[in-house]
DNA sequence: TGCAGAATAGAACGATCGTTCGTTTTTATT
DNA sequence: AATAAAAACGAACGATCGTTCTATTCTGCA
């Protein structure tokens, strides 16, 4: 399902077997893919605490001890479910964004991206939020990949607003970091009123409020709502 | 601790034995409450899912079975604990914004006492926040108390907005349901950035956040920032 | 001071959790 | 086809979970 590679994704040649030069790994990265994948989907429903190797190994039609053996711990499945739940985000989310023009229209693709990703898509919940709420007051591995992961995302989305100031298209006095909390904010209470509450306007109060962002911190001749009719989209990186 | 009743205060008088009329029961009630107030600060730092009836005996000092006693099933514990988060929430966000004006100062008080409530308060989570993302695929009594808790809030907050418009503090074009979202908003990503990520910043920009709605749907003369000094605090309710 | 009933304790239950270990099957290479 | 490593299984572990049951302690009222 994947089609690229990320920052974040696991490393392949990091085997536990010290013996050997690493000659054949196949299959098991094959299944392990197919756990992780598993893994993903229970997570988005119940939460990464949720995620019970026995209930894996029923979904997979694998023996818990045959799914425990890819990872060596449940801190370290968690870990893989969070890595590749970056890897999908960055696919979905980022990189496409990064076909429009730099400054506004990439601001307005990662957040159009974003909400697509957090409450559009298929029924399942976003890790990035259930994951802060759960391990915020739980040190350990676990909570520093996930900080790890968010942190990248909301740096990049927090990049791009600058890019979007040094570009001309906010206004002087805009504070990207200020910009870029409320955009956050935004696309919390979309997940938290729509998942939770069930309220059928909250993709329309999100999209509102992204313009009202906009009115707020655009400058006037930028704030036309057309991110896909871009005219130079060549623009050098 | 708590001063006051509430609507969704727990009703004393449904008994499980239907034997007799009901004489004597005092230092029921009395150790419910204590292991209700050790079950929310509990749950306030683990989440209601984390919520275990073992640890609980063990804070309080009694037995699982004398714990358990008292509420039944598990369920019913997480319900006495929302129930008992919603009445301090009222007792510490509602009721003491209820002194201010009727419109804009209302909401601001609103808006602070939450803000406090959810970030600078003790290093307590709002479970009005985590429970949604634990509930939002996980149908149950514990689901709907919580949704039902969490909805009678936020319409408080909504009519507060209702009546800044009719108060005439609010621009004509003002959709009060946007604005409760946004404000929403502001306070879910204060929650997030600054219990999960630790960023030292989100409580000025939770507050920005909100003075920027102001700029957007308030009308110019009604946007001075100093709430504790209105004019007249003697309007009708 | 008794006495009924409420309140708590204690032990045990079946289930599930993450994890360990020894064995067996499968895979990839010679 | 033979072989060694990798992968998966199956059973069991100690722990903890929510819950049930019976017995004991405590409380409030006559």
């Amino acid at each position: 399902m994947i089609t690229s590679k990320f920052p974040l994704k696991a490393v392949p040649g990091r085997g536990r077997s010290a013996s050997g030069a690493g000659r054949a790994m196949q299959k098991g990265q094959q299944t392990k893919q197919t756990i992780v994948d598993a893994a993903l989907g229970l997570a988005a429903q119940i939460g990464l605490e949720g995620l019970s190797i026995g209930a894996l190994a029923e979904v997979t039609q694998m023996s818990k001890s045959g799914v425990f053996a890819h990872f060596g711990s449940r801190e370290e499945l968690q870990i893989s479910v969070i890595r590749e739940y970056y890897a999908r985000f960055s696919d979905e989310v980022f990189f496409p964004a990064m076909d429009e023009a730099r400054g506004l229209p990439r601001v307005r693709a990662l957040f159009a991206n974003w909400m697509k990703r957090v409450a559009i898509e298929l029924q399942s919940g976003c890790i990035f939020i259930s994951g802060a709420v759960e391990f915020d007051d739980r040190p350990g591995p676990v909570r520093e990949a996930l900080a790890s992961s968010v942190k990248t995302w909301l740096a990049a989305m927090y990049r791009a607003v600058v890019q979007a100031k040094e570009e001309g298209h906010l206004l002087d006095d805009a504070d990207e970091e200020q910009m870029a909390f409320e955009i956050h904010g935004l696309i919390l209470a979309l997940h938290y009123e729509a998942r939770f509450l069930k309220h059928p306007r909250s993709i329309k109060h999100a999209n509102q409020g992204f313009e009202n962002i906009l009115i707020r911190y655009g400058k006037a001749k930028a704030c036309v709502s057309s991110p896909s009719t871009q005219p130079n989209p060549g623009s050098k990186e």
